[in-house]
DNA sequence: TATGAATGAGAATTCATTCAT
DNA sequence: CATGAATGAATTCTCATTCAT
């Protein structure tokens, strides 16, 4: 059933995954360049030859990690917000997930936000498109919004997708980073929203 | 003004600064784990010894740029807000100032960026400290507005003066790293103060 | 008899002794400082990484060596002496027995003089802890001919013992260093043990 | 009146000798290798490159300050010993001598003993003949006793002369590295001759 | 498939020595 | 003579990756 090209690696039994997990950990802890192939696999339990069965290299399993997460965090994402109508009540649901998913996935948003997504090597080697589909909905969901009128049309929503999202994740990024937490989800994801809808009421 | 004990060890030839601006565009260029000494040591037309008499290792090159890059932008950024009184344009001047502290300075800003976020927790925490005295400029200039009664009570400056920098910093993540500008900084600087703008308005 | 703890890492296949070998063989041509672990990897017919599979540094070589070492010629030298009754017998025993470790392990012997000696501290206080052990051999004898009366009661084992080995080792650092032999073992052995046998006797 | 080859080094001020000072108090604490020539400059309050106006490198510090000792030890030894007639007494008092010198000159017998009489380097190139006079003094005494029908004439001098000096240096060995002091030097020069005497006697 | 010992290229850092001032 | 900043060769140790078992 899974294609041959859309599934290239192998996942009979559960080592991918106890790899990707292991991985999850150890670079949320120690950040890519600090951890140890070893480490992966000895949080794995399988020996260090294994995680070449599994994964091309070290870069491999990174971003395999993230492209496996995001599916995840898309299809959640996209779940949630298509049971609505209302523009900004999505807007407010993107934000409440969101920071959900952060909480939820402490270990993999560290490694989202500083390792993979600020890492220059991959940045700009790899091509970060589970990433962009994510900010799109962001986009779309403006776009609709300014279709609906509910939404002032010059708003751009090239730059409101990226300022919304650069917002809730610096809110996220000082969670998963400091251990503090002020304020609670709901309150940060509702303040958030609420200068945006504000900001961008038609 | 500078204290003596905050001043790097010696410079009095260029060689200080000028193995920090060699670090500044080969970290750019390849990423703090990829930079080798001794091709910062070329860049700046030196032994790679000679950058051990001037800094304690790679690790405190990164943190000296960050350092002489911070004083910098920090003063620059006040003495562009302290000339004005309405809250709302300091607001807009923030945004400005640090888009194009961002464009002026692109190595720097993807160092900021990329690499201060990767690198050990020691540097993480470190770098916290400057930053947040950066965030707390925002932070100041929100809970002016609430007293003067031209933002929200309700408006969390906590929480605002994050999303508002995580806005910008978004932007011009993606300017950085992507050397696509689809918008000019003006339009993106005024789009995103605007959105809070509204969206604090009292 | 050799607890688990002792032992060294693996043993598996002879690395661990290739190495050990390898690494006394270098260090008594070349000393402790001026030999290279690649020198002591090639010597050894391995890489260099695998040096550090079965040791955790140089300076784990050369106390791993040393133990190695001091483990055989303390229980040979036992055997030999405890088979005798005698204790000027034993005394001349211990003297033809060192000089005969000497000369057919000189690379050892040349190691032991020359380079543990040299080493840091650690080594150093390492060292005497084993070295220890090998003089209390000679403390013992001839406390035992002095209850046998065979011994004056004046000498002062702590002293004696001292002055015995440091006679023999003396004599061996002579033949080690200088690759002369004016005279031979036998010949050696028995002059110094009759000048204590002498010196010391009741 | 200093001959020109005699000495060729340059001590018009203080500075030559500031420096065997200094590089005699480094090396004792560090060892030789463990010694940088940086400490040795701050230690004697010279700059750097002062050093090598008076020293050719690093190896001629450690051979000049042995050679600057052993002209004086050998001076004092030959003056102590000259005066007495009796070879017994002779080697009595070479052995008091010989352990108050070690004592007075803690550093200078550290150095002595692990740093250039063991180190494989110096002692297989430089040709130790400051020490070897030193010896000679012993087998001169040795000899005369025989002359003089007071050692038995089977003693061979060459072994003795390196038994005698071992059981000495030895004994203080354990001095110089463990501070501690068991036995005071009088009753172990005078248990260490009289093993020797009563050993050698006719 | 799974293992983990072995590999060896690679990199940070040190420090004896030089030489322009 | 004296200085000490600068040099750069040299060396230990690490760790991603391989491959024989």
């Amino acid at each position: 059933m899974n294609g041959y090209l859309a599934m290239p690696k192998k996942r009979d039994n559960g080592k991918y995954f106890k790899i990707i997990e292991a991985a999850t950990k150890i670079f949320a802890e120690k950040g890519f360049y600090q951890s140890r192939v070893s480490d992966i696999a000895r949080e794995a339990g399988v020996a260090d030859g294994t995680i070449y069965i599994y994964f091309d290299n070290k870069d491999d399993i990174l971003i395999s990690l993230f492209e496996e997460q995001m599916r995840l965090v898309l299809e959640n994402m996209i779940s949630k917000i298509s049971s609505l109508d209302d523009p900004a009540e999505k807007l407010k649901a993107f934000a409440l997930t969101h920071l959900r998913l952060v909480e939820e996935n402490q270990s993999m948003a560290e490694i989202i936000q500083v390792e993979l997504r600020q890492s220059s090597k991959f940045i700009k080697e790899y091509k970060n498109e589970q990433f962009a589909k994510y900010l799109e909905i962001i986009a779309q969901i403006i776009q609709e919004g300014q279709q609906k009128g509910v939404f002032r049309k010059d708003i751009i929503p090239g730059i409101a997708k990226r300022a919304f999202f650069g917002a809730l994740d610096e809110m996220s990024r000082f969670w998963v980073l400091s251990s503090r937490r002020d304020y609670d989800i709901k309150t940060a994801a509702l303040q958030i929203s609420q200068y945006f809808l504000e900001g961008m009421k038609a």
